[in-house]
DNA sequence: AGAAATTCTTAACAAGTCTTTAACTAAGTG
DNA sequence: CACTTAGTTAAAGACTTGTTAAGAATTTCT
C-alpha cells in the first residue's frame, strides 16, 4: 500500500512535496485529479492523504467527505481557501489537519511524521532475524518466539538500536542498569552469555553479538 | 476519567475555553500549574490535554514530554510562541497539533470534536470473547454475561483499549485508583487474579491476560 | 436508619522468576 | 609467561507476582 496519496493541483508544488517526503522514507503517489484519486484510493488504499481543497474537476470537500464514507485514513487538507466556514467544514467532514497555504514544509512533514508515529506505530526493532516489539515486549529470534527478561530485552534493545556500532561496557552497564559502578562488570558479562544462549550464538565465532576487546559489545 | 485538561497560564481564556467545551458535553478540568497538570495526570488521567508553552513554573514542552512517557493521549499544543523552531519541537515531542495564539475557539472546539470521534468514538470495547458496554457498564465474557465490579470493569476497559500493549502497572493503578504509592500494588494484584477467574484465565498459561514480568499486564 | 449484601483493601504467606555473586576457566595482550 | 579482560556455570537471595482469607468500606435493600 503507498504510504501517502497527494492530491494537488499545483504540479510542481506536488513534486516538491512528493521529493521532501520520499527523503523521509515514504512511498508517495500524486494525482492533480479528485476522480482518479478516489479511484485509486479505493483499489489500492493509501496510509495518509494531503488533499488541496481546489480541484479542476471535483471540489475538495466532496472527496473527503467520499473517502471518509469507507475509511479512517488521516486526511490532512492543504487549501488557500483560509475562510473560517471553509475550516470548520473540513474538520467537520473528518479531516484531521486544515492547513493553509502557503505552508512550511517542515512543518508539514513534522505533522504528517507526528500522524505515522501515533497511528501506525512501528514500536520494533529488528536485524538479522531478530525482531523485539517494544510495545508488547516480545521477541522473535529467528522465527521462534524467545521469553527474555526484562534486563535481557532492555541491553538486546539497546545493542539493535545502535547495531553495528560498538558499545561500551559502561555505557551498556549505566543505561540498562542506570549504575556504573565497576564491581559489576560480571553482571553484564552474565547478561551477555545469557543473551548469546538464546541467539544461538557463540562469541569465538558470533554471528551476531560482537565482543569487542577492551570496548565492549556491538550487533551486526 | 476527566475528558479533558485545559493546562493555561491565563485563567480567563481557561475558563472561556472550558465553558465552551463544557457545553459540548464534555468534562473539563484547568491548572495553570504544570507541574500540577502532570500530577493530576498521572493520578487521574485525562483523555485529551490543551497545553498551553508558556508556564509559570515549567516549560511546556517538558511536560508535554514527560506526559508522552507513558500515554498517548491527545495533545493539542496552545501558544503565543509562534516560531518554526516551536512547532517543530512541539511535533517533535508528539503534540497532535501545534495552534497559534490568538485562536478562534469555534475552530479548536472543531478539532477537540475530531479527535475525541476518531480516537474514542467506540461505547463499546471488544476484544477476543469479551465484550465491555461502557455505556451501561455491562460486560460479556464468550458469550455469557458476566457482573464485573467498577474496578474490574475499568481495570479490564483501561487493558483492552491497549490492547496489545504491555502497560505498566504503576500506569493501571495509577488510572484505574487514581494513585500511585508502591504499597498498593496488592491492590493490583488481587484484581487482576479475579479478573482472571472470570476469565477463565491461568497466569501460567494464560490466553487473553498475560503478566509481563517487571512491567506490567497486557491484553491480547 | 439499620441490616444485608457486595465490593474493596489489607495482610500474610506461597510460589515463581530474575539478578547478582562468586569461583573458576578461557582467551587476548605485551 | 604474567597480567588483564572476557566467558561460563551454579547457587544464593532479592524481588515480583499469585493466592487466599478476613475485615473495612461502600452500596443496596427493606
Amino acid at each position: 500500500m503507498t504510504d501517502i496519496l497527494i492530491v494537488e493541483d499545483d504540479k510542481e508544488l506536488a513534486e516538491l512535496l512528493a521529493d521532501f517526503l520520499r527523503d523521509e522514507g515514504y512511498t508517495v503517489l500524486s494525482t492533480g485529479n479528485g476522480e482518479r484519486a478516489i479511484q485509486f484510493f479505493e483499489r489500492y488504499g493509501a496510509r495518509l492523504l494531503v488533499l488541496d481543497i481546489n480541484l479542476p474537476d471535483a471540489n475538495g470537500f466532496a472527496v473527503c467527505s467520499k473517502l471518509r464514507e469507507n475509511a479512517d485514513t488521516p486526511i490532512l487538507i492543504v487549501s488557500s481557501r483560509t475562510g473560517k466556514e471553509d475550516k470548520l467544514n473540513g474538520f467537520g467532514l473528518g479531516a484531521d489537519d486544515y492547513i493553509e497555504k502557503p505552508y512550511d514544509i517542515d512543518i508539514l512533514i513534522a505533522k504528517i511524521k507526528g500522524i505515522f508515529k501515533r497511528r501506525y506505530r512501528r514500536d520494533t526493532l529488528s536485524a538479522d532475524g531478530v525482531m523485539l516489539n517494544l510495545v508488547d515486549k516480545t521477541a522473535v529470534i529467528d522465527g521462534k518466539p524467545v521469553e527474555l527478561p526484562a534486563k535481557e530485552f532492555d541491553l538486546l534493545a539497546l545493542l539493535i538500536e545502535n547495531q553495528g556500532k560498538a558499545l561500551k561496557k559502561e555505557y551498556l552497564f549505566g543505561t540498562v542498569w542506570g549504575s556504573d559502578s565497576d564491581s559489576e562488570m560480571q553482571t553484564l558479562h552474565v547478561h551477555i552469555n545469557r543473551l548469546r544462549q538464546k541467539l544461538g550464538d557463540d562469541p569465538k565465532n558470533a554471528k551476531r553479538l560482537f565482543t569487542v576487546w577492551g570496548v565492549g559489545y556491538k550487533f551486526v
